[in-house]
DNA sequence: TTGTAGGCGTTATCAT
DNA sequence: ATGATAACGCCTACAA
């Protein structure tokens, strides 16, 4: 059915160790016969198995990328940036969706191990433990992904979430805002959540502004849950001027939940995201957001894991280093300033 | 520094053929050695290499997905449903993005054949007749998502397109809409596209209406174009009362237009979109849609590769059928019904 | 420059 | 029930 690499060599009358030269670029094969072996690839339309290659070099230039869905414009960007750069090296992907499931993690975790992935960018919602054990006992490169955690020995790549948090609040606050919603990610331990909040929290100290309790909430990544704790605020009549959510979808469903019931974005309340997926710019209002360059992270985490590859196959130098990349924030229109003469109503 | 079944051969002191036949579960072991083998196995932390065994048993367990952008709800829908199913099969999947390049889907084509995956499941913007041949000289069998091509010897799974395009065209000539705008896809060749316009045609012939042509317009898939398309049509005052786009995107692209010029959705023109993104319900006005079971229709397609190679080695029946899944017209909250009185405005 | 042969880690077929 | 051993398709010293 398929052709090998002794099928070759037979119809261009050379051994296989002259076919295998060729295909390899490697070594000198004198120009006769690498025509004949050409074209004997061509008229059997022979391709090499990249099993067999594998087992012998033992690699098997494939990554592997773990998130937890596919369907998300969040790790859709980044999946863009790291196909792209692994395509350009030749590299191909296999990719594992977890659904945020420890179990599924660990059995991709695993499972790429046991294709010998030359190494493995992990994308999670949060950090258990669990999974920060399996992954520091790893023999392959990893790299996370805009996430960390204390204790985690492979290098990380992200932006700079305290700054950017603390830059979109500053902003908010220049812009006139006193009462603030913030609607963070999950509870669970995960160091860019904490240090958004810190970074909003430094911002509102250095203005003198104390922090609302009644209005910092967790939106768990998810639209209903944001609309849904919107909704609560309004129904209490604790309505924020703005809020400042940490996912661009967390953005939308406060957003909506604040159009439903009748109100103005940002007429009535501004909102604004982080992220800025597709859909941010696509919204109405156009959502204001701290942009994170997805693309360049992807095509970063490959590099790094490339990298790392080429000076030593002892995996990561395991440091728990964290490449940043820069953010930024782009203003759109569903925040408005608050002129001063309003500011005391 | 990675072990061997010898190495858990000679730690548990039997022979590899033993370590292998307890790992498959394979013939049958004495409970002893079993024992013995599992241990070596617990403290060595051995993984057998996938790569070893994929190379005698001749095939590879992953299938194969080309998709033109990985940062997209629709193909990210479908992914999740390919992922579901290939592994709860045992199964892992290898993606390549293309961008719709020609170029970039036959190298995929030929990569993943080169990794004997047991099938691909392959999506395209439109279906160059470049990537139909290639596709039908392949080895492994292929099952093309979404979109046909005369000629095409794979099967595709899909929904009805024709039936989905009539149902959604009748509801808004029921809801009173006389001057229907259609923003179709693209220009190439796509079996899906023409079958969706001659749902749009249909319905309106049935229903007497003559169809203009100046408000058919091909939006690329694109919110930009769709946008561009929809302003246009604006400044040329040729305004319809309600735009039946045939991606989610397009809808948004149109909406947006019309939001941005002032204008109200759907109280000045409605806009239904097709396909049912995570983005369509999140939008405000929620955009009224022709919804495709997503993730059903990824599931389906592994199950078509699956089956096809329990049956024989030798790829699909070579048949071009066309597996259709069942959609639905979801309404929201884009499209507004005009009453009779304003009907000869 | 070219060919021979050993080996990569498994599975599977024989014997035993 | 278990153990040699021959593939699987390719790469790579080592020889010629």
């Amino acid at each position: 059915m398929k052709y090998t690499i002794k099928d070759v060599a037979d119809r261009a009358g050379v051994s296989i160790a002259t076919v295998s030269r060729v295909i390899n670029g490697s070594s000198v094969v004198s120009e006769k016969s690498r025509q004949k072996v050409m074209e004997a690839i061509e008229e059997l339309d022979f391709k090499p198995s990249q099993i067999a290659r594998n087992l012998v070099m033992q690699t098997s230039n494939t990554i592997g990328v773990i998130v937890p869905a596919l369907s998300n414009q969040f790790t859709g960007g980044i999946l863009n940036g790291i196909e792209e750069k692994t395509s350009s090296c030749g590299y191909d992907i296999l990719v594992g969706g977890t659904g945020g499931d420890v179990e599924r993690e660990r059995r991709y975790l695993e499972l790429f191990q046991e294709r010998h992935v030359a190494g493995i960018i992990f994308m999670g919602w949060q950090l258990k433990p669990q999974t920060v054990n399996v992954i520091n006992s790893i023999s392959v490169p990893v790299v996370m992904m805009n996430r960390n955690a204390s204790g985690l020995k492979v290098p990380t790549v992200s932006i700079d979430n305290f700054r950017a948090s603390y830059q979109m609040t500053k902003y908010l606050i220049e812009k006139g805002h006193r009462k603030i919603a913030f609607f963070r990610n999950s509870v669970d331990i995960d160091a860019c959540g904490v240090e958004q909040y810190s970074g909003f929290e430094r911002a509102l100290a250095e203005a003198g502004m104390e922090i609302d309790r009644s209005l910092v909430k967790y939106g768990e990544f998810s639209e209903e849950r944001s609309y849904q704790l919107m909704s609560e605020l309004i129904r209490q009549e604790n309505i924020p001027t703005a809020v400042f959510a940490t996912s661009d979808i967390m953005a939308i469903g406060a957003a909506n939940a604040i159009k439903d019931s009748g109100m103005d974005v940002p007429g009535d309340v501004s909102v604004v995201g982080f992220n800025d997926v597709e859909m941010a710019s696509l919204y109405r209002p156009a959502l204001t957001v701290i942009h994170q360059p997805l693309f360049a992270m992807g095509e970063e985490a490959v590099k790094m894991i490339l990298d790392s590859r080429n000076k030593d196959g002892s995996g990561m130098e395991n440091d728990g280093r964290i490449v940043m990349l820069p953010h930024k924030l782009v203003q759109r229109d569903s925040c408005r300033s608050i002129p001063v003469e309003e500011e005391g109503k």
